[in-house]
Parts: C-alpha cells; sequence; structure tokens
DNA sequence: TATGAATGAGTTTTCATTCAT
DNA sequence: CATGAATGAAAACTCATTCAT
C-alpha cells in the first residue's frame, strides 16, 4: 500500500535531507533548528514537517544514509591483495570520502563528539566486529613481515584520523593554508605517511 | 576599587568554568543550556549568571582559557634542536594535552566544526602565522635533508589529526577497544609513525 | 438545479457522519481533529471537507440530526393513558435510546457540559416548552391523586438522569459489572424505581 | 531536601488548580489550552509552567485531587446502621458533592466521557473493590428484607446518576428551570425517590 | 471526486535573562 | 551571595483550511 515517492516529494525530501545536512553537520542535533532547515531548503516549516515528522526523523534518516556507505571503504580492505598496497588504497578511499563527503564527515564527528547518543549501539556492534576483523587482516600481515609490527588497531585509528581532519577541520585547514585546494596534498602526504609506517 | 576574589568567588567560578567545559564540550555552544551547566555547578541559574553575565561570557572565558595553552605545544618546537627528536616531542606534547585535557580538545573541535565563528581570526592571526613559522623551520630542515621532504604543513596537520582524535572521538576509541587506556598504545605507535614519515 | 446526492456521496456523508460521532462524542468539539475524523472515515482530510465545509458544519449535522429524534420519547407522553404506564413507558424509551444509540447521549454530554454553546438556545426554547408542557400534565396527574404528589421537573431530570447513565458513564458501569450487559437489569430496575416514585 | 512551598508558591498553585478546574471541566483536556488556564490564574504562560511542568501535570494534580474524595460518600456507608438511612444519607452526600463541588464533578465527567483514559486502572481496581463490598452489603439487607429486593449496582448507579446529573447537566437543569437553586428541590425529591425504591 | 502539497495561525514547551528580596 | 519568581522570545510541532491538479 506504500505509494511509489512523487516527483515533487523526491525533490523536497533531497532539499530536507541536503539542506539539514549543511545545519546539523554545523551546529549539532540541539543546535540546529527547523527554520534554519526550512530556509536553506525553501520550505515553510509546516510543509518541510509534512515530509518528515520530526527534527528527529530528518537527523535519523541523515545518518542513516551515512552509515550506509561509511564503512565501505574499510569492508573492501581485501585480505588477498597486497598488503601496502591494499591499505594505501583504503585510505585513499578514506580521503576521497572526506573530500566528497565532507558535511556527512562532519555530521558524524559531531554525533561522535556528543557522545554517539543514536548510534553507539551500532559503534559497539557493526563498527567493532568489523574493525576487529580487518584488523586480524592486518595483523596476519604483519606476523608474517609483509608490512611492519604495528598494532592495527592505532593504525587504522590513525588512517581516520589523517582523513577525517580534512573534512572536519576544514576551516582551520583553510585558515592556514587559504586559497589552496588541500586534498592534492594531502593524497602525496599521506602516500609518504603510510608507506613509511608501513615498510617492514 | 574593583576588589579580588573572594574564596567562595573562586570556587565558584572555577565550577562553574569545569561544568560548562563538561557540557558545552558535548553539545556545542547552542546545545547547551544555563540550566545544565548550574546542574552541574551546583548552583541556582541566576547564582550562575551573578559569576558570568551571560551564556556566551561562559564559552568565550572557556575559549580564552582554552587558547591560552593550545598553542604551546608547537611554540615549544625548537629550531635548534634535533629535527626528528623535536618534532617527535612534540607530537609526545600533544598528545598529552589531548589525554589531560580531552574535554578542552573536544570544545576546540566543536568550536572548529561550527566553522569557527568565535576564534576565526585567531586562526587566520595567531595560529597561521605560528604554522608559518614553525613549517620554515621544518622545511629547512628537509632542505638540509635531515628529515624526509615532506610538506611541513600537512606534517603539522597529521600531529594534529593523529593525536586529538584519541580525545574527539573517544567514545569510537572505547567502543573499539573497550576497557583499555588507548594512550598508552598510542604513544608507541606515535613514535613508529612520526619517526617513519621523518627518515630522511 | 441542486443534482441529488449520488451514491458516493451518500455512502461517504454517512461515513462522515459515523466517524465523527465517534469521536466528537468522545473527545468533545475542541479535543477532536479533522484527521481523526478523515481517518476513522477512510477519506482524505480534504475528501472530507469537500462534503462538509468545515470541522463546524459536520458537528453541527451531528448534533442537528442528534435533535431531531432527541425530544421524540418525551413528545411521545400521552395525557390520555395512563399515568403510571406512560411515564414507566416514556422511561423506556430514554433507556432505548441510550442503549441504542450511545454515542449520540454522549455527544450530548459533551455539550452540555461545554456550556451548550451551540444549543442553548434550543434548551431554553424548544426543550423549555416541551418539559413545562409535559410537568403541566404530571403535575395534573399528582394534583388528580393519580400518582405520589412529586415535583414533575425533578422527576423529568430523574429519568434523563437513570438512563443517560448507561451510555454516558458506559465506562465506568463497564468497569463495575465487567462482562454483562447492563441494559436488560437496567430495565427491570427502572420498573422498580419509577413505579415506586409513582405510587400514590 | 524537598523545601516547604512559600506563601507565593501556596497561592499561585492554588490559582492554576481553580483556573485549570474551570477550564478542564469545561472543555476537556484536549479542549483545554494553557492561555486559557493562564488567563485565568492571572498568570503568565512561562510563569504557569513554572509551576507545574506540563498541562499534563495539572490535569493529574486535579484528577488526584480529585480522586482523593471522590469516593468518601460511598466508603462512609456502614454497614452497622439502619439500611434506609444509610442509604439515604449516601444519596445526601453524594449530592452535596455535587452542590459544593460542580467543576469536580464535571471534571470526572469529561474523564469517563473520553473513555477514562487516565483513571482506567482505578476504576476497575478502587472503585470496583470499593462498590463489591458494599453492594455486598446492601444485597445482604436486601436478603434480610430490611430493604426491597433491589439489585445493588444498579441501586449505586441511580444514586450517581440521580446526584450528579445537577452538577454535570447544570446548564440544561438552569434552562428548563431559570433562577431556582435546584438542589433544594433535588433533596426533597431524592427523599422521596430512595426511601420509596427501599420500601421492603 | 479525490488527493498530494502547502500554509497561517495556533499550542506546548524551552530558555536566556531579569527582578525582587 | 543566593534564590524564588517572572517573562519575552523562540523553538518544535499541530491543525483547520486552501490550492492545484
Amino acid at each position: 500500500m506504500t505509494k511509489p515517492p512523487t516527483r515533487i516529494q523526491k525533490r523536497n525530501q533531497a532539499a530536507i535531507m541536503s539542506a539539514g545536512l549543511d545545519i546539523f553537520s554545523q551546529f549539532g542535533f540541539r543546535g540546529t533548528t527547523l527554520d534554519q532547515i526550512a530556509d536553506a531548503a525553501g520550505l515553510s516549516k509546516p510543509n518541510l514537517l509534512y515530509y518528515f515528522p520530526s527534527k528527529e526523523a530528518i537527523h535519523t534518516a541523515l545518518l542513516e544514509r551515512l552509515l550506509e556507505n561509511w564503512l565501505d571503504p574499510l569492508k573492501a580492505l581485501n585480505s588477498g591483495g597486497d598488503p601496502v598496497q591494499e591499505i594505501i588504497a583504503y585510505a585513499h578511499r578514506k580521503l576521497a570520502l572526506s573530500k566528497d563527503y565532507p558535511r556527512e564527515s562532519r555530521l558524524f564527528a559531531n554525533e561522535i563528539l556528543q557522545g554517539a547518543p543514536r548510534i553507539e549501539n551500532i559503534l559497539h556492534t557493526d563498527l567493532k566486529q568489523l574493525v576487529d576483523e580487518k584488523a586480524a587482516v592486518i595483523k596476519g600481515w604483519a606476523d608474517k613481515g609483509k608490512i611492519a609490527p604495528v598494532d592495527p588497531y592505532h593504525l587504522i585509528f590513525s588512517i581516520w584520523a589523517l582523513t577525517q581532519h580534512y573534512a572536519d577541520f576544514d576551516v582551520q585547514v583553510q585558515a592556514v593554508m587559504p586559497g589552496s585546494d588541500p586534498y592534492a596534498g594531502a593524497a602525496t602526504y599521506l602516500d609518504h605517511v603510510i608507506s613509511r609506517i608501513l615498510q617492514p
């Protein structure tokens, strides 16, 4: 009985998601007002609530969409591939995520900063399980001497930190390196860093 | 005629600062209410406003106190010291800041995520100037072949990212590595990373 | 040029009336929403307003339909009949109204509780006139010694109270006598009560 | 640690309770607005919410206070007393309640009409238990031939109906008997009715 | 007829701040 | 110093009604 969304529905839902992403990623859940989102989406507040039943619903939808792809770069780490190449490729996929979806990264950062009330259980289940699995792969590589004997958890943390920093702390990066696209330099630097870390 | 603060004044101001730090660092400026701070400080709301004229004032005081020491680790980078040792020592000072002052780190992260409305000019002046200066030092070391020829700006960013991550994304780190103190492992890993990055 | 209502029109108008009766009788005018009525009637809100121009219109239509028959039991009180039999028969007609049209009874009760804003004038005209007339009849019977010398107004009130109670306070009756049909016992009891009251 | 209420607190809480009783008893829960209550209490809306945390809380407080005394008249029915006198006295206590607390009676009526969502469980526990107990007493009297063999449950319902009617349907009573105090006549009539009903 | 889309006017509640004591 | 009392402005959400198709 659920009808397919019409064109207008699609357009407005997309506008709300984009506007919500803009505002939520900047001000966090409680710091965001429906007025801001409605303004940014070009809709009246009641009309906005015609498409999403509540502020919470918009935020939840955004977090869910975010989480659909958030772990993909790590999932794609292939235990059968060349260790160094695999990890470098992973770091680049993660950096691309920061470059192409910086608002999503900041939304995630906001959620974590606030204690992750809405995704706590995902962190403890899906995320932990995936990291454990991939950490085991990396540890296997290290045990075989294919990469340097680093702690695989901290290696993964470092890739998260190094790549997400460019999205989350964008304002600071821009202040220090005004007018430049930092992602080109970041990619080169990342290559250097990861390969050096891993060199057996 | 301004009288020196009494013991009670000092105690209450400190309580407010600590409570404000707790809440602001978690929920951001707009997501924080005076009620929360007053509760956490064990004061009534009007009494709280007796010590600070407004919500903004508490936040400002916290940011100012934060900025007093925030750049110290980088300032201490000594152009006359051993390049690798200096940079590693800097990274360790920064990591210690994350460990000892995680709330301050999150307050800073919140401010940056929100577009740094209150410290934008500091980023463009003090911070940029300091980074430019230290980047020049590092570049000098690289030009002389004392360290690997890395982009000094991205090197500094990476040290920020690697160290602040443990404070800012603490919830996520705890979810992935439950029950452990991640800072010990982080220090070891950091040694490895920085020394590898810099090896000429 | 006004066309006669089609089958669909009739069906939908009836559905709206029934749904409106359900909700209005439970929540009162202001406590009822068009959404509730539209849901219960299986129509969309705009379609509902195609049949009735406003919420008020539905409520008015219901009250009007209610009032068409509300006074019939009393009107049928025949001054030429046997006094006791006439009054007992009246009470039974009233009890049947409660049993067969409990929602209408509750709609009326709601209206009265709210100060009867919409039917105040009917109370003061039609109702008062009818009650005065029938009270005179009853008084005549009492004066002639055909029934006990009771105040005819309070007698009429008591018949209203005794019979409407089973519809209006249904929830309470069901709570006290769970699982039973109270109307059978009520009828027997009513016979006893009215005949005892009236015995000369 | 709970402090005793100050004079202002007492005054304002009482004003809110009285104003809430006025409005809730007339319009029901959903039909009542805080604006109405605040106006009637002579307070601003936020100040009203300073004393009661929500609209629901005011309503709950009123219902609770109501229920404190609502069952007292029936509780006082003494199995050791003279049957007819006891039941007549009970009816008079109940009528006095209607006379002295008509708004409370209408609040209760509203709650029942709406399906008793907030006191349903009290109806099924406290009320049912009390009625069962007193019905047993009355049945004992009937079995011994001290009163007529009436159904004790319907007897109790009839006393409720006969007495509450004057409070709940006050507008209608006033319309039919304008300018009079109906309670005097009601008391006389009630004497007549109950004694006749019970005559063995 | 029917419905998806839209909204102005409310309604409940929150919150930073002020006032009086 | 401290707090109970009070409030204007705003925020989240509701709802009867209108519009366009």
